[in-house]
This record gives C-alpha cells, structure tokens and sequence, in this order.
DNA sequence: AATACTTATCGTATATTTGCGATATAAGAT
DNA sequence: ATCTTATATCGCAAATATACGATAAGTATT
C-alpha cells in the first residue's frame, strides 16, 4: 500500500501537480513575495520576515530551487535567490490552458 | 517539531495554499478533467478511467470538495460531483493577481 | 425480504512533508 | 590563524498524505 502511482497519469498532469505542491506552503508563498519584493535578491533576510528557523526556511528554498520557480547562486559569504520568472510563466500558462479548456466545454452547473 | 505553522502566515496565503495543494495531485488534477470534459455529471466512471481504487478515489473526491473545488449530492444509489466554477474562478483570480503583482514589481533578472 | 449495486468510511501500512537543533561548510573580517 | 557570519545539510520527531482492502450504508431491483 501506498506504493507512487503517480507515474501512471499523463506528464502534463505530473508537472502541473509539482508546480502547485511547489507553491502549496504558505512559507513558500511567502518567500516568493518576499523575493520578488525586494530589488535585489535577498537571501537571510527571508529568515528575519518569516516566522520559521533558518534551516526550515533553507529547506523551502531548496523546493522552490528543486521544482525550477527560483534560481539560486553564491554570492560571497551569503546565497543569493531570485525569482525564475520564465518558469513562473510556463506554468502558469499551462494552468490557465488547462482550467480555460476545462471551462468551455462545460459551463452549466449540473448538479 | 513539526508543530504546525501555517496559522502564522496571512489568511491569503493560507488559502492559496490550500487551493494549490488541493490540485498538487495527478490524480485531482484527471479527477477535474473528467468532470469538465463528460456533460453529465459523473461519478463512479471516474473509478473506471483512473488507476486507483474505489475508495482511494472517493478519497480524492472528498478532498476536493473540502477544498470547495467541486461539488457533490446524491442521486438515487449513486453520487453526481461537478466542478464548483465560482470557486474556482476566485482561486484563478486570486492566483494570478498575486503573480502579477509580484511580476509588476520585479522583472530584471537579478541572478 | 433478499439481492445486487454504488459510494463512503474505517483501519492500516507506508511514504512524504514539515520543522527544529546541531553540525558542517565556506567566505570575510580581525 | 582565528573568529564571526551566512547558509546548507544531517538526523530526528511529529504530522500529513497516499493507497488499499474490508466493511458499512444506502438505494434499486427482484
């Protein structure tokens, strides 16, 4: 039980669910707020807004980095994040296609 | 550890969460397909077309309609669930205002 | 009333996520 | 060289999610 049968949907859906699951935190929510707020890339100051230890807020980093919506690079003694707005772009795309399509094949309430 | 801190981050992001990862799934994410592409509402044929279990796909059904993204009610020995478009509209909505927002704000790449 | 059918729920096993402290790593400052 | 500062990673505990079979609960059909 419990065995991954997620391989068994279309890519598509894979990709799309990874996306939401990337941004299904409020902290990460929030940390691309703080990100895209800032003119500069920020790195600890996140630590200092959100309300979490420094290694939860790191590892959130690294799932925002893992599913491809920030980029990370070293910039001396701190990490600098920013947003990846391209890959931002293609999902959400994709999931305004696929909620459009959904929509207007169907647009009566039906129960 | 692992207390729960969700509660801390403000009520939009909270449900933004809640939304995304409602439709973090493969699963959820066919499960609305089928609802949108059939003109009727459909219930136990989602069994049929997904490779999961009765009872694992009632599951995800019933997360989906915690989550306000469908709706159900009782039809004779069967159930009729259909996609909420109120709601999902407003998440839609609500998603992309945030991204916009954050995009108007920041479009140089900084890294 | 008995049966067949459809869906929901319960119990359970396993996997994944969330969160923290402690520790490692790496660069600058002294 | 040592110390400070910033960030990443490791190890662990707790919580949640995923999946299934078994069973309950409800409605038609016979």
């Amino acid at each position: 039980m419990a065995v991954n049968k997620k391989e068994s949907f279309t890519q598509k859906e894979q990709d799309l669910a990874e996306f939401a699951k990337a941004i299904a935190h409020p902290a990460r929510l929030a940390i691309l707020k703080v990100l895209a707020q800032r003119n500069e890339c920020i790195c600890g100051e996140i630590v200092d807004v959100l309300p979490l230890a420094q290694s939860t807020v790191s590892q959130h980093l690294k799932e925002l980095k893992n599913a491809g919506l920030i980029d990370g690079s070293v910039d001396g003694p701190r990490s600098c994040y920013c947003i990846n707005w391209k890959a931002f772009e293609k999902f959400m795309n994709e999931f305004n296609m696929l909620f459009n399509n959904l929509k207007i094949k169907n647009e009566k309430a039906c129960c």
